[in-house]
Order: C-alpha cells, then sequence, then structure tokens
DNA sequence: AGCACGCCGACT
DNA sequence: GTCGGCGTGCTC
C-alpha cells in the first residue's frame, strides 16, 4: 500500500469543515508506518497568510480539494497522539451535537498553551515537605520570629504541597527560605509521576447512614449507570462522592470532578486531598496557562487519578476513566454563554455513556432537567433527607411589605431581628443581588435618569470610589453633580444595592462589624479568604452580599438570614427564572442554622402570596419543581421540548433584524413539513442594547431533537450563504439556558 | 475569526 | 497629498 499523504486539519476557525494539507516531507517516509497513528497529533500550518496549530483527524490518500492548491504542512509537533481516539470521537459528537466547528470544540478542550504548540512535556516542580524539626510546634523555633511561625504553622495543616499549592495560597516562594534555611521544610524537584506506592486511603472513612450507604452501594463501577443524588446541605453527599471514588480508585481507574466556577473553595480540594493518597489534578480560572497545561497533561497521562475542574474539564481526555461526577449539577455556570455554548452536565452524561462508566449528578436544588430525567427512570434519584449531626432545617418566615414603612429597604420586622440576633452574639446574613450602592440615579425636579450610552440600561451608582458603572458592558464615568437637562442639584439615588445595604446597617447598628462579600469588596482584597476568616472568628457580624455568599462558603455560626427582596427573582421574565430563584433562595437558606444553632430564614416581599414561592416553603423543593414541571409541560418549554436560539446582533438594527427574518422565511417551509415545530420572533431581546449592538433574537423549538437538528443543519446552510450574515454577529445557541 | 485588498472622506 | 473607516473576499 502506498503511504498516505493528505492528512485533514481541524483548525481553530469558525468554518465548519476540516482542512487538507500534504504530510511534511521528512514525514512521508515514515508515514507508512505511522499513518495509524497520526490522528489526534498537533500540527503547524500554513492557513492563508497566518500559521496554526491545527489537530489532525484523519489520514488519506486522495484529496477532495483540487491538487494544487493543498499546501504541505509545516511540521507535526507531537512525537505521539495528543488526543486518543475517544477524545476525539467525543468532540466530534459534540460538535455536531451543537453544530459547532469541530476546530473551535478541540481548542475548547486544550490548554492555551498546547492549543499554541508547546510541547506537551511535563515540566518537574517543586515538591515541599515539614522536615522532622519542621514537625515540631512553630513556636520552639521561631520565638522570635512570630510571621515566620505563623508560616510555618499554615504549612504544618498542609504536609506537604506544591508550587501551585503556594500560589494559590498567595505564599510568595521567597518567603520559605528562612524556613528552608533552617532545615524546618525541605524541597525536591521531580518530574509527576503516579502516586499508587502509598495506601490508597489517608484517612478513615466516616461511618455512612442507612440513605447514604444505600447510594452508594446502589451505583456500579462499570456500565453506564446514572444518579441524582438529592440532599440539602449537611446531608453528606461529599461522602457519598468520597466512597464512590475509593471504589473507583481501587480499581486503579481515574475520576473526573466536576464544580461549579465559584466552588472550588481550597476547603474542597482539602477534603479530596486528606482522605486519598493519590494525584490530584486541579484545574481552574486561578491558574496560569504553564499550571494549566501541567495539570491537563496529567491527567491526559493518567499520571493524575483524580482531576477535579470546571465546566471546560468535561474535555479532559482520561485513559483510564471510571466515573464523573458533577457537584451542584444546577450551576448554570455549567453552560457556556458565548461562542461554543456547551453544558458540560450534558456532556458529561453523553462522554458517561459512551465510556460505560458511572454518573453522579449532586445538589440540593437539582436542575428540572435532571428531576424530569431522573423522574423518567433515566437517572437514578437517591434522596439524602437526613440532616448530619443534630441541625435542624431553618425556620422560614415572609415578611409581607405591602404597606409596610422601609427603611433603605428593611421593615422594622427585620431591623429588630437582626437586633435580637446580634444582642444574642450571633451572625447574620443580608443577602441582596444587587452590587454597587443603588441601581438609579434619578433628577427629583425633571424625572431625568443616569442612562448608559451604549446600553438600553440605568447606570448603576457606586460610592467605593464613587462613579457611575454599567454592569452590561463596563462604561464608567464620574457621578453628576447636577442634572444634565435641567441643571438641578437635587439628583436623589433610588433602590439599594449591596453598599448601601451595608451602609444602613452599619448606621442601623453602630456597634457590630458589618461585612460586605460582593465582585468589588473581594476584588481588593486577597480574594475572598481574608474576610473569610474574619466570619469564622465567630464574632457578632452582619454580612451584606449577593450571590457570592450562597456558594460554596459555610458560615456556622449565622442563624439569621435575611432575603432583602425576593420581589426581583419572582418578577423574571425568563422561563427558568423562577427555578433559579428558588434554588437561590434554598442555596442562601442553607448558610443559616449549620451546628447546634437553629437558624431562621426571613423573606422580604410585596408578593408573599406567590404561590410558587409557598409551595417551595411550606412543601419544599421537591413539589416546587413538580409544579414548575407541570407549567413547562404545558407551556411547551423545556424538557419537553428541545429548544435552540438563533441570536443576531449589529450596530445597525435593520441589519440584526433582517438576518433573523430571512431565517424564519427560511425555516418556515421545512417546519410545516414537519409536526410540532414552533417558531417565536425575530423578536428584540430583553435588553434590546447592549454595548452599542442592538439585539434579536429568533425561538426554534420542536418536539424532538432529531428535527431540531435537522432543522439547524439546514439553517446553518442557509446561513453561510447569506451576504447579511457576515456583516451581522449571530450565534446558534442549543439548548439555552437564559433567553438574554 | 483573522487578514488583506480596495475604495471613499477629512486631516497633518 | 496620506491616514483610516468598513464592505468584500478568502482561507486546504
Amino acid at each position: 500500500m502506498s503511504a498516505p499523504e493528505f492528512i485533514q486539519v481541524a483548525l481553530p476557525t469558525p468554518l465548519r469543515r476540516t482542512f487538507d494539507y500534504r504530510l511534511p516531507c521528512d514525514d512521508i517516509a515514515t508515514a507508512a508506518s505511522f499513518s495509524q497513528q497520526l490522528p489526534g497529533r498537533r500540527v503547524a500550518v500554513e492557513f492563508g497568510r497566518q500559521t496554526l496549530t491545527g489537530i489532525i483527524v484523519s489520514v488519506s490518500n486522495n484529496s477532495q480539494y483540487p491538487a494544487e492548491k493543498v499546501k504541505p504542512a509545516l511540521q507535526i509537533l507531537d512525537d505521539s497522539p495528543l488526543l486518543d481516539k475517544n477524545s476525539l470521537d467525543f468532540y466530534h459528537w459534540a460538535a455536531n451535537y451543537y453544530l459547532h466547528p469541530l476546530g473551535e470544540v478541540i481548542s475548547a478542550a486544550l490548554p492555551a498553551a498546547l492549543r499554541q504548540g508547546e510541547s506537551a512535556n511535563l515540566q518537574a516542580s517543586n515538591h515541599w515537605q515539614l522536615t522532622k524539626t519542621g514537625q515540631q510546634p512553630a513556636e520552639t523555633h521561631l520565638k522570635r520570629a512570630p510571621k515566620q511561625a505563623q508560616l510555618l504553622g499554615q504549612l504544618q495543616t498542609l504536609q506537604h504541597w506544591s508550587d501551585t499549592e503556594l500560589r494559590q495560597l498567595a505564599i510568595p516562594p521567597g518567603k520559605l527560605k528562612p524556613l528552608l534555611e533552617k532545615s524546618l521544610i525541605s524541597h525536591q524537584l521531580r518530574h509527576p509521576s503516579q502516586d499508587h506506592d502509598r495506601p490508597l486511603l489517608a484517612q478513615q472513612p466516616l461511618t455512612l447512614n442507612p440513605e447514604q450507604q444505600a447510594t452508594t452501594d446502589a451505583i456500579a463501577c462499570t456500565g453506564f449507570n446514572a444518579h441524582l443524588i438529592f440532599g440539602a446541605t449537611g446531608s453528606g453527599k461529599t461522602e457519598v462522592y468520597l466512597q464512590v471514588l475509593e471504589k473507583i480508585l481501587t480499581e486503579g481507574k481515574q475520576a473526573l470532578i466536576l464544580i461549579p466556577e465559584i466552588g472550588l473553595t481550597p476547603q474542597t480540594i482539602q477534603r479530596f486531598q486528606n482522605r486519598f493518597n493519590r494525584t490530584i489534578a486541579v484545574m481552574h480560572s486561578n491558574l496560569n496557562d504553564t499550571e494549566r497545561k501541567q495539570a491537563w497533561l496529567m491527567a491526559a497521562k493518567g499520571i493524575a487519578d483524580i482531576v477535579i475542574g470546571t465546566r471546560s474539564a468535561v474535555f479532559t481526555p482520561m485513559p483510564r476513566l471510571g466515573v464523573i461526577m458533577i457537584d451542584e449539577e444546577h450551576d448554570p455556570s455549567f453552560k457556556q454563554q458565548d461562542g461554543f455554548r456547551y453544558h458540560a452536565r450534558d456532556l458529561a452524561t453523553v462522554r458517561a455513556q459512551r465510556a460505560q462508566i458511572p454518573l453522579l449528578l449532586g445538589s440540593a436544588t437539582p436542575a428540572l432537567e435532571s428531576l424530569h430525567n431522573a423522574r423518567q427512570g433515566r437517572y437514578q434519584l437517591a434522596r439524602l433527607t437526613q440532616r448530619a449531626g443534630e441541625a435542624s432545617a431553618p425556620e422560614t418566615q415572609i415578611i409581607d411589605l405591602r404597606g409596610q414603612a422601609l427603611h433603605n429597604g428593611f421593615s422594622q420586622q427585620l431591623i429588630q431581628q437582626l437586633q435580637n440576633t446580634t444582642d444574642a452574639g450571633e451572625q447574620a446574613l443580608v443577602f441582596l443581588n444587587r452590587r454597587g450602592y443603588s441601581p438609579v440615579m434619578l433628577c427629583h425636579h425633571c424625572g431625568w435618569q443616569a442612562q448608559c450610552p451604549r446600553c438600553e440600561t440605568r447606570l448603576t451608582v457606586h460610592q467605593q470610589p464613587p462613579h457611575l458603572h454599567c454592569h452590561h458592558c463596563d462604561y464608567q464615568r464620574p457621578v453628576a453633580r447636577q442634572c444634565p437637562e435641567c441643571n438641578s442639584h437635587e439628583l436623589h439615588y433610588v433602590g439599594q444595592g449591596t453598599e448601601r445595604t451595608e451602609q444602613t446597617l452599619q448606621q442601623l447598628f453602630p456597634d457590630t462589624p458589618v461585612i460586605r462579600v460582593d465582585r468589588d469588596s473581594t476584588r481588593r482584597k486577597n480574594g475572598m479568604s481574608e474576610i473569610l476568616q474574619d466570619i469564622q472568628t465567630g464574632n457578632p457580624c452582619i454580612l451584606v452580599g449577593t450571590q457570592m455568599l450562597a456558594k460554596g462558603h459555610h458560615f456556622p455560626d449565622v442563624t439569621l438570614v435575611a432575603i432583602l427582596d425576593a420581589d426581583s427573582g419572582l418578577f423574571s421574565t425568563d422561563f427558568r427564572g423562577i427555578e433559579r430563584f428558588g434554588q437561590l433562595l434554598l442555596q442562601v437558606s442553607g448558610r443559616a442554622g449549620r451546628a447546634e444553632k437553629p437558624g431562621k430564614v426571613l423573606i422580604q416581599t410585596h408578593l408573599s402570596d406567590h404561590p410558587l414561592l409557598n409551595l417551595l416553603l411550606r412543601q419544599g423543593y421537591d413539589h416546587f419543581s413538580r409544579e414548575i414541571q407541570r407549567e413547562r409541560q404545558l407551556a411547551k418549554l423545556p424538557p419537553y421540548r428541545a429548544m435552540a436560539l438563533l441570536r443576531s446582533e449589529s450596530k445597525r438594527a435593520d441589519n440584526a433584524h433582517q438576518l433573523l427574518l430571512s431565517a424564519r422565511q427560511f425555516l418556515e417551509p421545512l417546519a410545516g413539513q414537519t409536526p410540532a415545530v414552533t417558531l417565536l420572533g425575530p423578536l428584540p431581546a430583553p435588553m434590546e442594547k447592549r454595548n452599542d449592538r442592538y439585539r434579536f433574537q429568533l425561538q426554534l423549538s420542536c418536539d424532538d431533537r432529531k428535527t431540531r437538528h435537522y432543522l439547524c443543519t439546514q439553517l446553518l446552510e442557509h446561513l453561510e450563504h447569506q451576504t447579511l450574515a457576515r456583516r451581522v454577529r449571530w450565534s446558534l445557541d442549543i439548548d439555552p439556558q437564559e433567553l438574554s
């Protein structure tokens, strides 16, 4: 057989095809012998006038493309495939399902360093550990150096650590020098390797309660089996994860654990590290390019046994993958909201099916989709109802705001309850999902409002530092002193954000520390850790914050949780709005009433009769979700229908609108032939103008995914031939999570 | 997408 | 006289 000459290369471009190249001349001679192993390797090619790194997806003896136009590839970059066949097949599947170019799917799968053609070799890195002397109480050696003693104390909780962990803890390597010189710690440069010599368990597992035991037993190590673990905060989901992990690791397999973007706290990783003597690769947004590449390669080369990562980790090749777990599976951050709009939970399901391995989804407030799957029998539903320890579920109470006098958003009743809590020396948490000081700046004389010049929205007033800020396009300007319309100086701030709420609370409770936790307050400090340390002391304080407060962190001393304004959540126009609100409400409530102190949750609203709110509070999330499910079924919405959303945006509104109109005109005759297809739009997006662009959307709903796939495939081909499609930014969202 | 080409308006 | 705005075309 003659040596194959051509390779098909996936390149990072929005063009929905692969590109043919000739093998580089010096590789042809040996190509016959290794052609089987070409797919999955990276290759450098000339593409137009640029040089790109692509992935070889297949090999052939001929090319469909005119032979004289086929360029030779510049260089094959890998000695062996970087991506195995299973991974490539999975990426193909994803590209086809989401109708997204394969090259961009592969780009999402690779860390930036490998995408840009860097070598796929693992780097040696420092492994640090305590010496014998270093294990003794820190004060023995460092009486006169309290800072060093404190640092040693911190390191003693770790025992051993890596350069990356040091960086995560914000400890500059230079600070370790004195400890190194005193021989309290030591380090060695090591290449990462499998850690299979030590016993698997570093720590004895906890005893499971009957529910946890039954759940763990139901999970089979081989074959696809999916489980939805529905358990409130504190019901012991993590221990189930750990014990399933133990089963999988015992068999010598790898585990992939997906977590939400802000759920990855050092404590989470610590729990896995403390339990197992196994190499863990962590992949999240705080890593730099080198660290990310290192973690990815450790997973792909089978060195790491446990991989913990956010959404994009679902693509990581893992040669011995034995389980996928998704914690907080309802979290919206599992869906990518731009570019390649995939859902990591949905892809994880497919990946587990293809690999014939178990899948675990866990949440206190499962996504409606997941509960639907469980109720349909596609997932096994495991309920964990017993709260660990003595902690009882918090008592919840609605404060009806109708007709009440409010003080900057606080009812008299809420102020009294906060007073009681601080008087008792306990902590309180006030939740408000709105950053800044005030959402509206209004002229008292003529009614002028500070608007964003680029978006169809108001500017938010910030006071720290003082400025007006658009939360949608980042436009900023100084706070106006007088009205630009009528020159009046009487400018009022209407409504409250976290800054103003912090100020109000500080005025109401001058003797109690008020701690604000939102994107603005945590950015300045060293992440969130400093703030958390203050809170963890257990001293009385009042926390004010956005959803940052609701996720991931536990505040054992908080006994009162107040939701300042539930109305905004109940008014949401998005069809998923009420589901999100219910999830957030329970997440926030879950912060209260840990340990022995019973918690209380107060919800301020003008809609105290809202049936779904009352259902949620009186009967729980299960009943709440069933009711929403029923409404979705009646309204013919997901998960009962397969939806796709074609979005368009342009500086010229007519162009954006026109493109969708032509899409609709194209789809209508096709849809007419197929039963049960609904087209809605083109409609202006909920925020019609954003960042100087006018936005429209066309919604497509089908009874089944097959029809949707067919229609969308046709639609994309149609759009490729539209000249207008080049002047308008557009994107197709399969299974959209938000209609915005 | 990125990049180049090509054609018209308002500046040093 | 040029700089640069974006419309159009092309990428194996």
